[in-house]
DNA sequence: CTTAAAATACGAAGCCCTTCGTACTATATG
DNA sequence: CATATAGTACGAAGGGCTTCGTATTTTAAG
């Protein structure tokens, strides 16, 4: 057993990251062209790779270098990281009240009913498993 | 009809404005006093004044000072504040999909029955008004 | 082998936020 | 008025993140 590595990606990282689970293992230059294209601002291929190199450092993410062109992949799940962002802004802007914040999400934010519905489910599965 | 400003408050800025809105207004050194009891950490009298004068630039905080020491108020609502840091969070790490948020929400924190209850009265209520 | 193209490595600048030291100012007390 | 005390103003250092320029290395093509 272990503890948790206190993980804390930064907005260019969780920007990387979420390329990588999504497109799968990648190099350099494809994501720099998808940060590019899925955004007004551009971002120089050097700056891209330095942030990934220094992912790669932390062990966000792994890489393939038996080819000239490395071959990045993310190491971390995305839901750990998630979750990990979520208890810090929970605490930082809500003072750690999960209640306060889940109320604030669906009165503030278009929800489909299929989305409510399966909230709905999930709260009324914690309410069996705690009866009392 | 105006824009919403583009609120940003920093995490020592919005440390210093749940005191002011727990508090009400209140002067630097009773700030001060509050930051250094509730955290392990000291932090000196000229931090948080120098922190304070920049929000009060910002327009975060008004201040009265027609004493010589200061009375400082938030300009700002608490729930608009985490209104724009919530939208920000949401894309940032869920993209903004609130749904997936919310379900996480639910699942990795201890929430109450009662704020359960509660959170189920506001679906409810969504779903009445939306029956489309 | 030579050259051009593409990739990596790395240092350093720039920006923002936080922190604090120091100077200045106002107030109360004797 | 003189002095101690508490407050404000402000410049600047330090740290972290982002950005990029430049040097170096590798590969492919002629």
């Amino acid at each position: 057993m272990m503890m948790k590595d206190n993980i804390q990606p930064t907005q260019a990282e969780l920007e990387i990251l979420q390329i990588l689970w999504k497109k799968g293992p990648s190099t350099v230059r494809e994501v720099n062209e998808i940060l590019n294209d899925s955004q007004e601002k551009s971002i120089g291929y050097t700056t891209t790779l330095k942030i990934m190199q220094i992912m790669f450092e932390k062990n966000l993410l792994s890489r393939n270098d038996s080819q000239r062109t490395h071959v990045y992949a993310a190491e971390v799940r995305e839901g750990n990281i998630q979750s990990a962002l979520l208890d810090r802004f929970l605490h930082a802007a809500y003072k750690g009240s999960a209640s306060k914040l889940a109320l604030h999400l669906l009165g503030n934010h278009k929800t489909t009913p299929d989305e409510l519905a399966e909230i709905k489910a999930l709260i009324d599965q914690l309410e069996k498993n705690k009866p009392s």
